[in-house]
DNA sequence: CTGGTGAGTGGAAGCGCTTACACAGGAAGA
DNA sequence: TCTTCCTGTGTAAGCGCTTCCACTCACCAG
């Protein structure tokens, strides 16, 4: 992989500028002139540097992402559809998961350094950081997270879901709810799907915490939660990670769900449907929102916009069995 | 984020080579100098560009990683394991997916001119691909495949697990047996799982092929063969996602598992754990799998090393409720 | 026959850094 | 006092490209 411009110049016999030309398209080249171009290129196995390439160009034909985890699905998810926009795009993906890192703003400057604009998950990266990197003038992005000022955000909805979700489970008949998984941050996913939920239900629910949205967690929580003398009659959960602790903690202790406790979840993430009972919950556009980042990422990038913009995506209630009995319903 | 070395230079009244060596700590700078230029750099905001850095040092400090997907678990992990000690060693990790990818020679060639080494997995790539790129000299580790000369290869033993699976599904008493997934390859994981538990159980077990290692390919492959008149009692997965649509089917046709067939998988995912019946497997490390890789490649680019090396890391049989009756067990 | 035009090409200046090399000046040993 | 040697610093040559600019030729209209 070390063979340059230079040698394939010579061995064409014309000027490294002429052979640039031949290769990008850029300027006139006569067609012989080419065809030798092509020929040494073939010879040598020639791939121009990419190093030379975007020094010159004064770009790096690459993004950047910076997540906390990728256990689970979301991000995952979120991530392919990232890049796979990208890739169309002619960019690469440089990833940078946050996880038990110290000294993440070093990492992210670096970062910062070799993309040209990137993809933040909301509230992996500490407030006054953020403020820097806005003033810094990176291009960035940021997925499930409210508006700021300077960048773009993009998230999806949950207000009007988590209404639907309140509404129907209101709708079986339940009266005691939980909401599992209560928000660490205000202003984000999480919290939004708090309030949406404890809009329609008001003082019938409440909110217990988990230490992280996982498994474990969730079974954690709800283990406790279930044993105790006030047992709701169904558990909202913050996430289909945190649900699914939910369900295993209900089978542990004995309870029928939906019959002693429904649980619902938030994602629809792969093990929702593969869950039993099949898991309630709400679809988020995982792959769309890391496609449409992508896209957005791009146009900041070109200068095809300037101003942020503010996406939300629809999101959908996907009713399985975990909520409640629907006689007429086939499983899915 | 376009303030340069010269800036910082003139503003701290020295040369630029000083400030590269105050900030690199290579050659000797006066403290005072030191000082002068470390306070430049604060006041500027000064990041090195990266671009000026790897072509001066001609060398990307980035690795690469090549993965036909990231849905379920197991390449997500040893993603994150590869992420995290690549970044330990000072380098990016820039990712690309071949999902859906037409052209991968192209993207993969493009790839490896950004990087300094990257990880492939098993059968991401065409084989003559593989080859060239060897030939080319690119520093490369494989994953999940069996030993090939000219680069290192990693993965996780199969055969001996196979053999404990195998031993232990007879322990129960079962005499018929299916695997499901059947290889699509020859010498690659799922092939060596397919030797190993045919080697013990013989002409007792036959081969199911799924279209891929999915959970929906899973569940209808594994509901053709519940269905069919010579059910086995015993279904072997290639894999856990697989496995969990097997179980969906079992669920479905009224069968209990594992009281009228026993279900396996492979890996040990998360969702391995929480299935019901929780899934008897064999638990591969994933993580470190990813770590390994990214020390090889460390090994590979620094020339630590320069033979191939060809490592294979121990599996564990992780017995759970799905594959019969343990009396004394507890479910984990 | 002349001037203008455009196609085709090469020279050379960057892009932002690292580092080999040269050199100045002061300390230390003879 | 004169070498020698080290510390500290600057100069400049790359690293591998892209692209501006200048230049040479046809070729054509006037």
């Amino acid at each position: 992989m070390d063979v340059t411009i230079y040698e394939v110049a010579r061995r064409a016999g014309v000027s490294i500028a002429t052979v640039s030309r031949a290769l990008r398209g850029t300027g006139p080249v006569a067609p012989k002139t080419r065809e030798k171009v092509l020929k040494a290129v073939e010879e040598l196995n020639f791939t121009p540097s990419r190093l030379g390439v975007s020094l010159a160009e004064g770009r790096h034909a690459a993004n950047g992402v910076v997540f906390p985890d990728l256990a689970g699905p979301y991000y995952a998810e979120v991530l392919l559809g990232y890049e796979e926009v990208a890739s169309e795009l002619g960019r690469s993906v440089v990833i940078l998961s946050t996880k038990g890192r110290t000294r993440v703003g070093d990492l992210i400057k670096d970062l910062a350094g070799r993309v040209d604009g990137m993809l933040i998950f909301g509230h992996t990266v500490p407030e006054p950081l953020v403020a820097e990197l806005v003033r810094l003038g990176v291009r960035l992005v940021f997925v499930s997270r409210g508006p700021l000022p300077g960048a773009d955000t993009l998230r999806s909805e949950n207000t009007a879901s988590a209404h639907a979700l309140a509404g129907h489970l209101r709708g079986h008949g339940y009266e005691r709810f939980a909401f599992l998984g209560a928000p660490l941050t205000s202003h984000d996913d999480v919290d939004e799907r708090w309030q949406g939920v404890r809009g329609v239900l008001g003082r019938a629910i409440e909110a217990v915490g988990t230490g992280h949205y996982t498994v474990e967690c969730g079974h954690e929580a709800a283990t406790k939660l279930l044993k105790g003398r006030d047992r709701p009659r169904a558990i909202i959960c913050s996430d289909d990670e945190v649900a699914l602790g939910a369900l295993l903690a209900a089978e542990e202790l004995g309870l029928d769900v939906p019959g002693d406790v429904a649980v619902t979840g938030w994602d629809d993430i792969m093990a929702a449907r593969h869950a039993r009972p099949a898991l309630t919950t709400v679809r988020q556009p995982m792959r769309e929102l890391g496609a449409r980042a992508a896209r957005a990422l791009d146009e900041l990038i070109t200068g095809a916009r300037d101003t942020p913009s503010h996406i939300v995506l629809t999101t959908e209630l996907v009713v399985r069995s975990s909520c409640g009995h629907h006689p007429q319903e086939v499983p899915t």
